[in-house]
DNA sequence: ACACGGATACTA
DNA sequence: AGTATCCGTGTC
């Protein structure tokens, strides 16, 4: 099918869906000329995690292994939202991370447009809303990282890795405990705050 | 606080 | 067919 694009090393997908989780923080996330610093994630485990998809979706296991690491999960949340996920596979476990907040760098007026919100940390402060933005929807799912959507691995710097905090899967109601959530603490773009602890 | 909305996967 | 569920957002 599509291959990856140069700015993106497949092996980032092929590591525990936690480390990726985390390790997508403070990349740079771009799509159509719109752009952003990814400063949320969460991660799901395709095996044990009964907060996946592939728990109750036969879809999403059928995906797994039709897909390889990397590729997109764009699926329709509330019948309202584009949620963005990217496949993690060939490491310890398979899973996913879902894209839970950028802070937008790129295009922030067609954003704008897109959002009918003019305030920057209004734009993509939240799953939906940075699909919203983006102008993600299901015509992006199972796309390989080309044609595109450029996922420039700014790897995380030292600075980052010491500002990404762990704490609580949001919105979900089974495996609440897990700190699966990765945010670049102080950021003003966050879906909600870490909360405490 | 609550309405909005549709794909997926059940039960028949 | 009909029903239950779901990783949210904006406005009430």
């Amino acid at each position: 099918m599509k291959k990856f694009g140069e700015s993106l090393n497949p092996t980032f997908f092929q590591q525990s869906p936690e480390d990726c989780a985390r390790d997508l923080i403070g990349c740079r996330l771009a799509w159509k000329g719109c752009a952003g610093v990814i400063v949320e994630t969460e991660a799901y485990a395709a095996e044990g995690d009964e907060a996946c998809h592939t728990h109750f979706r036969p879809s999403a296991r059928r995906f797994i292994a039709e897909h390889p690491a990397g590729s997109t999960y764009v699926y329709l949340n509330y019948g309202v939202h584009w949620l963005l996920n990217f496949l993690v596979k060939g490491g310890a476990t398979d899973g996913f991370v879902l894209i839970r907040a950028l802070a937008p760098s790129e295009g922030l007026e067609q954003m704008r447009v897109r959002r009918h919100r003019t305030r920057e940390t209004e734009l993509c402060s939240g799953p939906g809303k940075l699909t919203q933005a983006l102008g993600i929807d299901h015509s992006m799912h199972g796309m390989e990282l080309a044609h595109g959507l450029g996922l420039s691995l700014s790897r995380s710097s030292r600075r980052v890795r010491a500002n990404t905090i762990a704490c609580r899967r949001v919105g979900i109601s089974r495996e609440i405990d897990r700190k699966w959530r990765f945010v670049l603490a102080g950021s003003s773009c966050l879906s909600v705050g870490p909360g405490a602890e």
